[in-house]
DNA sequence: ATGGTAATGATAATTCGTTATCATTGTAAG
DNA sequence: CTTACAATGATAACGAATTATCATTACCAT
C-alpha cells in the first residue's frame, strides 16, 4: 500500500503543507481540491489515515470538535480555537514555569493547552457588526 | 418547565454533587441509580440539559472525549483525563504566569489546560501487573 | 382524595464523523 | 503499448452520542 503516486495524494499533502493550521477532513477537502478538483472525501480520509500511519501527520484533538490534523515534527505549541470560524490555529510558545500539583499517586505523561476566542477575522468582522460580545486582549492572553 | 420536584430530579443532582468531579451522562447515571434505581438514560439527558440552562452544571469537553458536565460555582481549575478507566478530574490550582503571544488581531477569552496520565487507581493497578508503560512523574507535572 | 398535566421510561430516530463496499480508473512495471 | 492491480469516488453502512416520540406515571394545586 501506498505505492503508488497519485495527483490526489499530492494535491493533499500540499493542502496541510500550505494551511499552516491543522485540518478537519472537511477542510483539507476544500484546500486540496484547488489542486484537484475531482477529489473525493473517502480518499481524504484513507489518505489521513496513511498519513498518520506514516508519522507525516499528527491528529489534533480539540475540545468538543472532531479531530484536526497537522503535519509532524514542529516545535512544541499549543492551540487557539476561533468560536467564529471554527478554525484552529497554532500558537507560538507556551505556558511555562508552573506546575500543577496532582492528587497522591496520579501521574501526568502529557498536557496540552488550548486558547479560545476569536481569530483576526472574526474579531474584525464581529467589530464591524456589532459591539456586543468582544471581551478579548490585545495579542496577549492572561493565563488564569 | 422544571416545577415539578421528582425522585429522578433528586438523584440527578445528587449525583453529580456526589461525585466531586465531572460525570459524562452514562456516569452520571450509575451514579443516580444508587438513589433512585427506575432512572432511565433519557431522562438523565432532559435534567442535563435544563441544570446547564439554569446554571447548576457546566459542560466540560474532553478533548477526544465526550463530554462531560460538572456543577458549576468552582474556583478556577483544570482537569486531569485518566487514559486508563478514562476517568475526568479536577486539578487545583494553574498554569500560572507566561502569557503566549498570540498573532496580531485574535481575541483570546478563555482557555483550558488538560493534564493526561494515570489516576491512582489505575496507576496502582498498572504497577502491579506490568512495568512497562508507566513515564509519569510523581504528583507534579513539567509544563513543556 | 382527585385530576390536569409535567415528567418519565423505553425505544425509535437522528446526527455526525468515519469506515466499508465495489465498480471503475489510472499508475507504472514489463 | 499492455496489463495487473493499487487507488479512487460515490454512496451505503456503521457506531456513538444525543434527541424525539408517545403511552404511562406521579407530582401537587385544588
Amino acid at each position: 500500500m501506498e505505492l503508488r503516486n497519485t495527483r490526489q495524494k499530492q494535491a493533499i499533502r500540499e493542502a496541510f503543507s500550505e494551511a499552516a493550521r491543522p485540518l478537519s477532513p472537511e477542510e483539507a477537502l476544500a484546500y486540496a481540491q484547488a489542486h484537484y478538483k475531482r477529489l473525493g472525501i473517502a480518499t481524504m480520509y484513507r489518505n489521513i489515515k496513511a498519513l498518520v500511519e506514516d508519522g507525516w501527520l499528527l491528529p489534533v484533538e480539540v475540545p468538543g470538535r472532531s479531530t484536526r490534523y497537522e503535519v509532524a515534527g514542529k516545535r512544541h505549541h499549543h492551540h487557539f480555537h476561533c468560536k467564529g470560524c471554527d478554525k484552529v490555529f497554532e500558537v507560538e510558545g507556551c505556558v511555562a514555569s508552573s506546575k500543577p500539583r496532582l492528587p497522591r499517586g496520579f501521574r501526568s505523561t502529557s498536557h496540552e493547552f488550548y486558547l479560545f476566542g476569536l481569530c483576526s477575522g472574526c474579531s474584525a468582522r464581529n467589530k464591524q457588526h456589532s459591539k456586543i460580545s468582544d471581551h478579548g486582549g490585545r495579542g496577549e492572553t492572561s493565563v488564569c
